[in-house]
DNA sequence: TTACACCTTAGAGTTAGGTCCAAGGTCAAT
DNA sequence: ATTGACCTTGGACCTAACTCTAAGGTGTAA
């Protein structure tokens, strides 16, 4: 069990932070102490750990409440729902990961162009680059 | 040369929302009619799907003007700088792609947990699902 | 020549996601 | 028993990225 603070510190956040998200239905902590303390378990820091990652990739705070809200329960009558929704978050996974790899390309040629390529003039900037061949295509 | 409803309406975004980059250095249009009017070219509206797209991956508008800042110059003296930005700017793009790869293994998994997989029990949420094998390894 | 859909600027307002008080309680060490 | 580093709540404040409003100019079709 961690104390706001040592949670905080772990994943490089602040307390305000872990509080701002409880609020807002992200992250509860799984108990609080006698004297009112909040309290967090293993579970709660790789929610924590997931919230982080999640935002990072552009996902709102709403999108992760969503994700984290996924549950799969065998035999639920929910489940076709359930389904359908991840298949939507998973194509906007996709989606961006499609992007990210075009913009990578693009950032490759550009160091290598640094490293004396021989088309350097002509491929001068992540747009010219990305107009290349393997840009993004919509 | 379109006028700026119709780049507007060509990439769903606003017109306030064009003028908003401008003002904040992100695009210019290539000219003004005699009247004012902004006029974009072909080369803009690709600078503005790349706006587009790389916000939807996390960067802010901040780091889109970098990106869009890096010119490899040939023999500049300046070509070592250019290439440890680039670098760094890659290091992020590695990372984010790292951290969608695993979200997009977890959702195929909770797809498949759907379709009448059968370890729904165990693996019945996104959390689970990362904490299963490959899941983000920090 | 007037209607209507465009465009201009400047500046105010909004939302998401924090971030920062203030006033006070808790806990371990001195 | 008091110091100092923790924690609590409520509410004000901040920044990024829009979004809207007001007051007015432009362009073209009836």
């Amino acid at each position: 069990m961690y104390q706001i603070g040592e949670l905080a510190k772990k994943l490089s956040v602040t307390t305000d932070t872990l509080r701002y998200y409880e609020k807002h239905g992200l992250l509860k902590p799984s108990a609080r102490s006698a004297t009112g303390y909040r309290l967090y378990n293993d579970s709660n820091l790789r929610s924590l750990q997931f919230i982080i990652s999640a935002k990072k990739c552009g996902f709102t705070l709403k999108d992760i409440q969503e994700l984290l809200s996924i549950q799969v329960d065998k035999g639920s009558h929910s489940c076709h729902d359930v389904k359908s929704f991840t298949e939507h978050k998973l194509q906007q996974v996709d989606e961006k990961i499609s992007e990210l790899i075009a913009i990578q390309s693009s950032l490759k040629k550009l160091i290598q162009a640094c490293d004396g390529g021989d088309k350097s003039a002509a491929n001068c900037s992540i747009l010219t680059t990305l107009e290349d061949d393997d840009g993004i295509t919509h």
